[in-house]
DNA sequence: TAAAAATACTCCATAGGTATTTTAT
DNA sequence: ATAAAATACCTATGGAGTATTTTTA
């Protein structure tokens, strides 16, 4: 009998469904029905009948699920007073996805360590691809990353709001441009942008094209595999290039300009990725999850 | 988090050690160790303190050891209850071993559907290794043969005792021996054997061994490989075959006569053998040995 | 030095998914 | 006829075993 049992019940129960159960759980209906079934066979009666719609449970069912209620109820009571004053204890395997993400989630990491020191965490960068990979290859319990994950497989909420600046040389010819900058001035300048995998050049240019410039349209003259390298790159004068506010927080490089785009929303999420399962399975990630939504409804809005 | 980790948390506390757990509940050291820790990742906490011997649990360790005990003991009243009046539900598959078993286990099997009406039992006569077989390939819950088993990962129980007899044709040269037939008159009859695998024979032979009857001094004259076929054999004066007295109570043959041989314990158990993990997977089953053991105690002794 | 706990590695059972069939409304 | 439950089948995870290393009394 394992908790996972006890949750399938009281949910089947309560929708009245296998079916509806097994969605709300994110499983599949056979697996749901398997579940059930296994568990009708531990305890030696029907559980639920069958017969009628909706399912409606047999007398054992219903002594089982008071059984299931109070031991659910139990145990949360049991693991939050655990996750208590005195903190949690283990480790805590982060990805985040290139250098702005990894500015929030440094922040966040100490913050939570201030809550609860007993636990060692293990931050890496990764790019975004990297990230959700690891998540999902369980090399890291949580990932961070700037766009929602592909792999369905996975859940996201969004932490943190993040804007995109234009960055340019502070020199001729670009030391003119106005701040707000029109949007038609951006056709005809020379772009610094990043590789293919990165989310905040996505996020720019889907921005962008969205309020009718196409991306065809840029002159791009330099492409880098990474954040520092664009900075160098637009600071050296090559180009403009787009970067997210929280990342020029971290490292001011000199030289640069940051401009906003007129008319267009160049904001970005941040997405914490997770496995589901993951959670029923480490506390600690679990914990972290909670805290990052929490401080994020005070910062982020 | 799973039953069997509660179980094992509760051991390894109560004996101060992973080892003697693992031992006490037949799991091996790693994975004791292992599910401990998991069940720490779970809950976010150490558990047990691993520096101390006798191991200690910690204060975390203590709240969760009071859950355990409270959620265990409530789960063995709530399948106890449901065991209750009604009965249970469900299907029992047995594999019984030859027909002095299958005897014993239809009568059995009777008077536990008398209890529970709602189980199907499914019952197999096989001989004593498909028995066994049948029982580590899960094809069977439950298994009844006449020696213990082989297979160390099966536990079993003694369910009854059941006699071996000398079963003689009833005619000439045979008519004339005496009923408590004196050990040193065997050596000189003709006799019928069982197949190897037959454990009636093996009993037979060892407990003569062991009062000095070497198996290498009986004139084996044929070797059938089941019980009817023995019976057939001594019926038509081919020789003597040994045989239980349950099996004779079934089909008792025409012209054959069943002596005791004197001075020897030509007795043999009937032992119940099952996989213990199968007894947390299927309440019926664990049932049933419960059954099986409370009338043999009535009736066997 | 001896015993216990943890790690490394391997394997197999089984949990879980997809596709399909059966059943019930 | 449609939706839900059960079954068949397959794959891959992870649970469990053996062998080994590390640790601690």
């Amino acid at each position: 009998m394992d908790l996972d049992d006890l949750r399938l019940l009281l949910r089947t129960a309560e929708e009245g469904s296998i079916s509806r159960a097994a969605r709300a759980l994110a499983m599949s209906q056979p697996n749901a029905s398997r579940r059930l079934q296994r568990l009708e066979r531990e305890v030696g009666r029907p559980l639920l009948d069958r017969q009628t719609t909706p399912l409606v449970p047999t007398a054992a069912g219903l002594k089982l699920l008071a059984f299931a209620r109070d031991t659910l109820q139990r145990w949360e009571a049991l693991t939050e007073s655990l996750a208590g004053p005195e903190g949690l204890t283990g480790e805590l395997r982060l990805a985040a996805s290139t250098a702005p993400s990894a500015g929030l989630v440094s922040r966040l990491a100490a913050a939570f360590l201030g809550a609860h020191p007993g636990v060692h965490i293990h931050l890496a960068t990764l790019d975004s691809r990297a990230v959700e990979a690891a998540v999902v290859a369980r090399h890291a319990s949580l990932g961070f990353i700037g766009c929602r994950p592909r792999d369905p497989s996975l859940r996201y909420a969004a932490v943190a709001d993040d804007e995109i600046l234009l960055l340019v040389p502070d020199r001729p010819p670009f030391a003119d441009l106005p701040d707000p900058l029109p949007r038609d001035r951006l056709a005809g300048l020379p772009l610094v942008v990043r590789e293919e995998g990165s989310c905040t050049q996505k996020t720019a240019f889907e921005a962008l094209e969205r309020v009718g410039c196409a991306a065809g349209r840029f002159r791009v003259v330099l492409e880098v595999d990474s954040h520092p390298a664009l900075l160098a790159a637009v600071a050296s004068g090559a180009g403009a290039g787009f970067a997210s506010a929280a990342a020029l927080h971290e490292m001011p490089g000199q030289g640069i300009r940051a401009l906003h785009v007129a008319g267009t929303n160049l904001s970005r999420h941040l997405y914490l990725i997770y496995d589901p399962a993951e959670l029923r399975r480490d506390a600690v990630a679990a914990a972290f999850i909670a805290f990052a939504l929490d401080s994020g409804r005070h910062t982020g809005g």
